[in-house]
DNA sequence: CCGTTTTTGTACCGATCGGTATTGATGAGG
DNA sequence: CCTCATCAATACCGATCGGTACAAAAACGG
């Protein structure tokens, strides 16, 4: 009973995760948000929470929706497959048109000063988590035969990471996607890499 | 004439980089810099300008110090040899125990709000010219028979700056050294990705 | 030793930061 | 139609932001 809300919670939501997209978390001004999302000052505080629980609430959305690849790609049946699924749904979320160029999981929260630290933690740990999950996807790959036992599933996770975190950074330098995609095609034409002799 | 500065220019200059690769230049307030530099307020800003003229000259001392392998890499005879200098330096740079683990280049100022506007754009636009000049680097080398007449030396300058960049972001996230020239030596083990035929 | 120039320290500037108290408008349930 | 819970809007909170005015202190040239 009472009062309903006069805006829909998910699309004002899109409109906070675009904030933060382009400026980052502590870029982003509360001032920002609420010009942007509509929604006054006090709705979204009752609403969201505060801007660290808003930010997490827009990153759980981005999550699920322009970065759904990251959570797919381990289920692919190959470790080729969940390699290209990683680079090439990261070029087409850094370059996607609707977004400022970049991944929210890189540009969010890169480093900060102590009033975003705890975001920046958790940005952080998210990217750890992700690189441990690649890692064990490879070792089961490793195991099933499907890359070679010389191969090093630690550092092939480590890699594969870096590339997609070098997608972001050069879409924020304006990359055009089909540069991009050229660039994923050459680095994906020499898997696996082999890993077992160092020069 | 007149009464002589009470510290030296150039190593609280290294105390302001410092703090503007940990926290970025958005996350790093006047209050910190003054703090860790041991300067006060008006002297600072007598010595070295305001704040964005502060971060500039931090980050020519970056270049000209610790991330003085992004000039010399160039020089280097071969193209796999360019390559070798820039990743490893990438990963000597980003993990040095001095600095909190990235590169200023990336971190200092990847995205920002409308404060940290005209930096950002600035190391955007460094961050091309260093493309550039690596692509070109590697046209040379491919016309002087240093690379395979197939390569694309544009996608492969993109390809090297992607890991580089990786590795500035998974130094953040606080990988140890050894995992890093691990990867570096698994990128280069492909050297150079053939980049004929795309798939 | 003195006068002048520069540096230093304190104290302050308006603007903006994230966050909230309060009041008035609004609409669902009875 | 009335009641009451909920939402929306203005206005404000202390703290901090980048930047500066001003006066005391210090060290150079003479």
């Amino acid at each position: 009973m009472g009062r309903s809300r006069g805006f829909d919670v998910d699309e004002r939501l899109d409109r906070a995760l675009a904030v933060f997209w382009r400026q980052g978390y502590e870029g982003t001004a509360l001032s920002d948000l609420t010009e942007a999302m509509g929604v006054n000052r006090p709705s979204l505080y009752a609403t969201y929470g505060n801007k660290q629980s808003l930010f997490r609430k827009a990153f759980e959305r981005y999550l699920d929706g322009p970065a759904a690849h990251i959570r797919t790609a381990f289920d692919q049946p190959t470790a080729l497959a969940v390699t290209e699924t990683l680079l090439r749904g990261a070029v087409d979320v850094a370059t996607t048109p609707e977004g400022p160029g970049g991944c929210l999981m890189v540009q969010g929260a890169l480093v900060t000063g102590t009033q975003g630290e705890p975001v920046r933690e958790e940005l952080a740990a998210l990217r750890r988590a992700a690189e441990a999950g690649l890692r064990e996807r490879f070792e089961r790959a490793r195991a099933e035969g499907d890359l070679p036992a010389s191969a090093n599933p630690a550092a092939l996770a480590r890699y594969v990471w870096a590339i997609s975190y070098g997608i972001s950074v050069q879409a924020a330098n304006g990359a055009p996607r089909h540069e991009l995609r050229a660039m994923v095609d050459l680095a994906l034409q020499a898997w696996p890499p082999a890993s077992g002799s160092s020069p």
